[in-house]
DNA sequence: TTTGGCACTCAACAGGCCAGAGTGCTAATA
DNA sequence: TATTAGCACTCTGGCCTGTTGAGTGCCAAA
């Protein structure tokens, strides 16, 4: 592949991403000082459409970046953008401020990211891979109500309030948190053994264990399915892409239903960089016409949390993708020193 | 108003709801049998659009509903549509599915009625308007993790995972979950003379005081601010009124953002009924195009939840009506025997 | 290898025309 | 007096038309 004909397809795809109009021969010849005539350039973009990476809306028009030409612009060809000082000083002072509430972070996060973009954004929490127990408390919130309070490895702490049938004695609630201390912590699962010996040491108190047994298959249930939260998809509304309202639905309503699956699409390799999937490059039929930019970052402990923007295909990549990392990267970095949990 | 004009009207929009093109005065009298003419339905129509129960969309057009004449069906001529069996029975299903999980019953119920009616769906769970602190327990998960349960009278459970910077002394803790018990059990808010008490009664233990303070303080906050839930705002695409983007897109972004004051609206009369707003009549001039159907519930101790639907003016109130109706009423009763609660 | 030139294509736009649905008004009718 | 049939009128939307202009492919000359 000539360094030319790259150089042209570039030139096609920045003028089309600004301007969401088919570029003509004539006019690129113009725009850029390229140094060729339009006629050279018409040549060149006949081959460039030939071997798949522009194609033409109708005869006589100009030409479009294919999914295959966005791709090698994103690998090979486009100019990396740099986050200026400015971008940088926006994103930092939002995310302090966001950091206040922690268990709503993630949410707000995606929030900020979709008003700095004008693209829809998502975003999903760090996630342990197995859960495990670390400790259990029990206590009466009154004579007949159970609370039942299960602290995780990582700081996690999830809790219930059970309604008894009648008055439990203090004494057996007691003796089974001790059982439960003693058989469940630092195991990763609720099996019929570890329930069997715990009722053993629990003796009268094993009454209440198969409350907290359920809770606790409840929870490592809960852990194991990934949150995920999506803002600003109106925002898509914006692009004339979408002004179809009848393909704008199909996307809305795969993200609005659908999007857990987005976390399946394997994180990008390092911390530093973002994974971009190209139109039908989705497996999901849905966004055919949409890209993803996905970023991931980590806690302490190698959690990774997610990410991403979603888009027509007519993005402008490198701008976005420079500013998901930099915001990847400084969510990674604040989580390292602040790690408390709440629920 | 002459019943017979009340009668035209009533045909009038019930065909406009069916067919959502503007009703002729020909069309009109051949589809329904009124026994007038075409030529007096004009002159009736005419009168009605005078009184500005109607509205041409252009000359020669037929005509359309004005909010006004939307309201006065409403009001006034709607045949009140009775639900059938078949639907209750799915209604009842799916309620006693979602029941299974209490905390995302709200969220699902929502997603229920909007896939069920096909418009957007917003539900709000009952609130108390004032929390107060019935029972705390202190714990260390490990050495320096404070855990701090909070359980609220009406049984809500929250918690928190504090890090200390070293290692705390259990005796203290114990102290401190004992002065809190007994200085703000009861209590609905954290003022400084407590505070002071309690710091008192806790004795070396007060070094932890102020986490609790805070949390607390959090916890009256969270508590005062309404959650509600969207689901099924893509479905409004669907509808022939949203086919404009632009209008779409307003819509659906203070669905997004701004739906918190569509709680304001005040609640139904009795939990029988609904609330209809009707295009203008909405506060906010992003809803100038939509209509807002409400109906509310009651749990145990009187707190009230609100189910609603979102959708164009041109809806069929009646039988969209019958089905919230009937939802919240199901909804009420299932409360009323159910009222634990996890987080 | 590049370029200017030429013939060709096609979407988008504007104008003109027509059909059809709907109206208001009026005179005849029950 | 209330209703209706009839008529002239209005307006939108679909359809056809021609025109314009941006863009193309190809070819011969530089």
């Amino acid at each position: 592949m000539d360094p030319r004909k790259k150089l042209i397809l570039k030139a096609i795809v920045d003028e089309y991403i600004q301007n969401a109009e088919p570029v003509g021969s004539k006019a690129l010849a113009e725009r850029y000082n390229i140094g060729f005539s339009s006629a050279t350039l018409r040549s060149e973009m006949a081959f460039l459409e030939e071997q798949g990476y522009l194609e033409q809306p109708h005869t006589s028009a100009g030409r479009v970046p294919t999914s295959l030409g966005y791709r090698l612009y994103v690998d090979d060809l486009m100019h990396r953008h740099r986050i200026t000082l400015e971008e940088m000083e926006t994103i930092n002072n939002a995310l302090r401020l966001k950091l206040q509430e922690y268990d709503r972070l993630m949410e707000e996060t995606g929030r900020f990211i979709a008003r700095m973009t004008r693209y829809a954004a998502i975003t999903a929490p760090p996630q342990p891979d197995a859960v495990k127990f670390q400790k259990f408390e029990l206590f009466l919130a009154d004579p007949s109500s159970l609370v039942i309070v299960v602290v995780l490895e990582g700081g996690q702490v999830r809790n219930k309030l059970a309604r008894l049938q009648k008055p439990a004695d203090p004494a057996d609630i007691r003796r089974l948190a001790d059982a439960l201390n003693a058989c469940f912590a630092g195991q990763p699962s609720v099996t019929d053994t570890l329930c069997e010996k715990c009722a053993l040491l629990a003796g009268s108190g094993a009454e209440y264990l198969p409350l907290a047994a359920e809770f606790m298959q409840e929870i490592i249930k809960s852990a194991s399915t990934r949150d995920s939260y999506l803002s600003g998809e109106t925002q898509l509304l914006n692009h004339p892409e979408f002004r179809d309202v009848m393909k704008a639905r199909k996307t809305l309503e795969y993200l609005a239903e659908q999007r857990q699956s987005l976390m399946n699409i394997p994180a990008p390799p390092s911390p530093d960089s973002v994974r971009i999937t190209i139109g039908p490059e989705n497996v999901a039929s849905e966004l055919r016409d949409a890209s993803v930019i996905m970023a991931s970052f980590q806690m302490r402990g190698g959690q990774q949390g997610l990410i991403g923007l979603v888009g027509p295909t007519r993005m402008d990549y490198s701008r976005l993708a420079s500013r998901l990392t930099y915001i990847a990267a400084r969510l990674g970095a604040l989580l390292q020193n602040d790690e408390e949990e709440t629920s």
